[in-house]
RNA sequence: GCCGGGAUGGGGUAGCCUGGUUAUCCUUGGGGACUGUGGAUCCCCGGACCCGCGUUCAAAUCGCGGUCUCGGCCCCA
């Protein structure tokens, strides 16, 4: 027996019907949004995450060398495939450009609850905007899924790096000197970027601001004792997304992400019930093209954990719709077995979903099978039914049945 | 990379400590009772000890290694 990788997994026909449920929900949402969908290659050069993320993801990721001899690897996340193509392809096309995107990635990384080495993302950039309405709107599309979802419990979380940045520049460690200590925020390790800021000749008072300022969490009104343009600017945006109707958001300064390439806001979603991997969704405004090569254009952008996601909606009970077979058509015998595929392909053609049986089995076990295959009708054909050109409907769930002519079955399963 | 639990038909399980019978039970699948009416019942059939090495007369059971899995740490773009 073959097993399958590590941290992969197969998908039977009710979780796809799941996923595909909820997969067409998001892309439905993104493009009531004004959003279109991209697709970008499950692989791609190395080098295009080394430059997002540096070296050390290299650790971290599904890489080889093709027969080319060219560094390869499989995506660890899209949005860099998404900045790529637009630097490469996207950038004559009218501003903003709000594009979204679905599909799977790989990390190479020890599998536990909620974390596989294949996984699903679903995410959004709106790129070459760089106004508080565009980190919004970005913020708006994470939550309108989510809510659209029906899952419950969970929150957003939005912070600025420049706040952060403003008092660090104001403490005397200005610009990208300010990197190492925000990366230990990040971590929540206080005791080395204590240390750090005191290598970087920060003094008591204003070390132990920072570390304060990281853990202001709550509604927006926990930005008063803060000034500058960064408070500004989160302010505007959380307006924007109470404008828009969402009321369950706060502030956390403590949101930081130590990349360089995040330039202003950054927010996370968690799900508590999750345990340790309880983030389902993230995101940012970033500057990342002109690392690739292209001009300097500003993003916003967020990526949703789709199966984080759905177990988290699986630990609420959230139901969903499931598709139903309309009708199972069940030959009598052996004269009217052509006639029960004729009357099935006429069904499906009419767009009706239907089903026929074809393992020649008596009429009892055919019921049996129409039952489990949640079948609405069984359309019963036999040589009663061809003398008077009907079938015999039975409703499958009541037990009544009744005789309809062919011409009239089409208008009868329609509704 | 680190720590701990686990792996027995498709799914769920008993047996393992204390080695020895035809490996238990439920469910699922196929057939039949039932060549014209399902979800009930009865009968029959198919189907498993994760892999390898070792200990032993004898291994699902004990030991070692590996694989996968669950939970946690690290990491998390």
């Amino acid at each position: 027996m073959i097993q399958r990788p590590r941290g992969t997994r197969d998908f039977g026909p009710e979780e796809m019907e799941v996923r595909r449920f909820f997969e067409g929900m998001m892309r439905q949402e993104a493009v009531l949004h004004g959003f279109r969908e991209i697709s970008t290659p499950i692989f791609e050069h190395t080098e295009l995450f080394t430059l997002k993320s540096g070296p050390g993801v290299i650790e971290e990721i599904y890489s080889f060398k093709d027969k080319g001899d060219r560094e390869i690897c499989l995506r660890p996340e899209l949005t860099a495939s998404v900045i790529r193509f637009f630097v490469n392809d996207l950038t004559t096309l009218p501003r903003p450009l709000k594009m979204f995107y679905f599909g799977q990635c790989f990390r190479y990384e020890r599998p536990q609850a909620g974390r596989y080495r294949e996984f699903f993302q679903f995410g959004a950039e709106i790129i070459g905007s760089p106004t508080p309405e565009t980190d919004a709107e970005a913020i708006g599309l994470a939550a309108a899924i989510l809510e659209r979802t029906g899952l419950k419990d969970y929150r957003i979380r939005i912070g600025h790096i420049g706040i952060l940045r403003e008092l660090l520049a104001k403490a005397g460690v200005p610009g990208d000197n300010a990197l190492p200590i925000l990366q230990k925020l990040d971590k929540k390790s206080y005791p080395e970027a204590e240390e750090l800021m005191a290598q970087a000749g920060m003094g008591v008072i204003d070390i132990a601001k920072i570390i304060e300022t990281t853990k202001i969490t709550g509604p927006v009104s926990v930005l008063d004792s803060y000034d500058g343009q960064a408070r500004d600017y989160i302010r505007q945006v959380c307006d924007v997304l109470v404008a828009m109707g969402f009321s369950n958001i706060s502030v956390d300064l403590g949101v930081v992400r130590g990349l360089a390439y995040y330039t202003g806001m950054v927010f996370e979603v968690d799900a508590p019930k999750l345990g340790a991997e309880k983030q389902i969704c993230g995101g940012g405004s970033y500057s990342l093209s002109e690392l690739f090569g292209g001009e300097k254009v500003f993003s916003t952008g967020f990526a949703i954990g789709f199966d984080r996601t759905l177990l988290a909606l699986q630990t609420e009970g959230v139901e969903f719709p499931q598709p139903k077979l309309t009708a199972y058509v069940v030959p009598v015998g052996d004269t009217a077995r052509e006639k029960a595929f004729q009357i099935a392909s006429e069904l499906r053609r009419a767009g009706i979903s239907a089903d026929v049986d074809i393992m020649r089995r008596n009429i009892g076990k055919n019921l049996k099978s129409a039952d489990s295959a949640k079948a609405r009708y069984a359309l019963i054909i036999g040589d009663k039914e061809l003398e008077n050109c009907s079938v015999t409907l039975r409703d499958l769930s009541s037990g009544e049945q009744q005789s309809i002519a062919f011409a009239d079955l089409v208008q009868k399963l329609k509704d």
